[in-house]
DNA sequence: TATATCAGTTTGATCGATCAAACCCCCAGA
DNA sequence: TCTGGGGGTTTGATCGATCAAACTGATATA
């Protein structure tokens, strides 16, 4: 197996020296034409790849984005969809995605310090965020480059990149969905009060409601166990309700069981194999904006320091109601 | 904020030399005890962690682990719970994962050949493997460290590390508990033939059967949704089954809608979430005994080559019955 | 007394890329 | 003829760690 090439071997092959060699990969512009296309040809003659370590040395940046690869929790969890496109897209944009884990705010921030002075990455994408996160300001405060999927739901937190998903705009528009329907006496089965997507999710379904005067009395809290989801659906029937909107398919599978006028939220798999009418995350989307978003602030530093301050521009995007017929609870 | 120190600040410190602090971490035993504390409390002062890019040019060695992230079938997915202990796990033998995606074995080829010409990981982890499988005779021909989750399902792909889900036996045990509750027509929906996963599961279903001389006809082939899983189970309740173990959480789903007496495979959030029986794979210990052959491969290794013959010691992992009852199809 | 041995430590070279500065050649303008 | 640019290319130094070899005392052996 032939030994890896170095950028000497290929100037040497294309009598050339090393620099211009660097110079046809990172800056054509300055290389006379007939010069890149034989340096070129030599590269591909001797399948040259450029040593990461090596250019990391010199450059100090390594092409690395960090993230954290979530534990799954009791629910049905989505996150595995999100990774998956912020490999993608990350490859795209010439960097590789490493993992982590971490059980909490303080473990994860210890590993993101061990790690910057390791494999130092050149951004970290963050999940998960909740009031008073710790992370957020433990990077801001360093200046390193960051971005959230996930709003910054503290006004503390807040002045960094973010992507989020509209939870509010997909219960309203589930919501509306079911008054279309013909129902008028809408429930809503929720996460405890204080979790920023819970809250967030129950509001959309609140100003559905209130849009038409109709009653915004019928919500209840669950722990977000599908065995809590019945009870509460239980409860919110006998009140009257005819139909459900759910904050995530989990609870929405315990609702099912007691009607079937139901929206779930998070369009997992499960929704799909017993035919729910969910609202499904552009996770792929998602990702490929805090990509971009990353990316943005990376090239617009020279050295350790931004040059300007990054345009915080986040972006909320929309679910998409996926309407199913006829679910088999 | 503190400028990273660099082991020559470290020896600064301590008043030694570089060497003597790369010892220290590296080769402890060859430094005097009253020298090793002295540096270590310098690393301590100073927080002096190891560059990773400048340890890597001189050793040639990355401690990254590169593998894959899978696209999220239609079907249930469970490999992000193998994911998170496969970067527990790594880290615990300070090794970090690397992501990459891949549509198909050429795609993923190429790319593990890119990655090798860059950020040079040490080992792979291959999953999903398959009849046929093109990449572990390209690793292998190359000489490259890796180990796959899942075994290798042709004679011509055999001879490298592998852990795997014993399937056979989980369903075996599954049948055995049908039978234990009084069932003696017991059915089997599984996949189509040709896929090693499938057929391996079919076998112990029956392996036990035949055990009791029960009749081992009752088998069916689907594509693995729902909704075929829903009538392949009429199909086989129509010829006298009772009951029926199922090739997957999914098949099962529609399965359930036939019959309560189902058993699925494994063991996803919506068999917790409904209360179906199934097959839970250890996943975290899979992935752990994945890193350990991998390491212990990386360190019986001297620069490029092996030291010696792999010690190709596969592992079969045997999933767990999570018995629940009271399943609401 | 000269030599070997050994634990513990230091020195110089090196991995492969990029930065910064020097260099070469050709042509315009004085 | 000399000077002054540029375009295009080359040279030397450098990033931070580890390898290989050399060095330093002190003790043991002949």
């Amino acid at each position: 197996m032939a030994e890896k090439a170095t950028i000497a071997d290929v100037a040497r092959y294309a009598n050339v020296s090393r620099q211009t060699v660097s110079n046809v990969l990172n800056s054509p512009e300055v290389v006379k034409e007939e010069t890149r296309q034989r340096v070129l040809a030599a590269v591909e003659a001797l399948g040259y790849r450029v040593n990461a370590a090596a250019r990391q040395m010199r450059t100090g940046r390594s092409r690395l984005l960090a993230t954290r690869i979530e534990t799954t929790q009791d629910g049905i969890n989505v996150y595995d969809r999100f990774l998956h496109g912020l490999t993608e897209s990350a490859a795209r944009s010439g960097y590789r995605v490493l993992l982590y884990t971490a059980i909490d705010d303080r473990s994860e921030i210890a590993t993101i310090d061990q790690l910057l002075g390791e494999f130092e990455p050149d951004g970290f994408v963050l999940t998960g965020t909740h009031h008073g996160d710790a992370r957020t300001s433990w990077l801001a405060r360093r200046g390193l480059p960051f971005v959230t999927f996930g709003r910054p739901w503290g006004a503390a937190e807040a002045g960094h990149p973010w992507v989020d998903v509209d939870g509010a705009a997909g219960t309203e528009a589930a919501t509306r969905h079911l008054l279309a329907g013909g129902h008028r006496r809408i429930g809503f089965v929720g996460w405890e009060t204080g979790s920023g997507v819970g809250d967030d999710r129950r509001s959309g379904w609140s100003r559905a409601l209130a849009a038409e005067g109709l009653d915004t009395g019928l919500a209840l809290e669950t722990d977000g166990t599908t065995a809590q989801g019945r009870v509460a659906a239980q409860e919110l029937v006998r009140r009257g309700a005819t139909a459900l909107v759910c904050v995530s398919d989990a609870v929405a599978l315990g609702a099912l069981q007691v009607t079937p006028a139901v929206v779930g939220f998070d369009d997992t798999p499960v929704a799909a194999a017993i035919g729910l009418t969910s609202l499904g995350q552009p996770l792929a989307e998602a990702a490929a904006r805090c990509v971009e978003l990353l990316t943005d602030q990376l090239s617009g530093r020279i050295g350790d320091r931004p040059t300007e301050a990054p345009a915080s521009s986040p972006l909320l995007l929309s679910p998409t109601l996926v309407i199913r017929k006829d679910p088999r609870p």
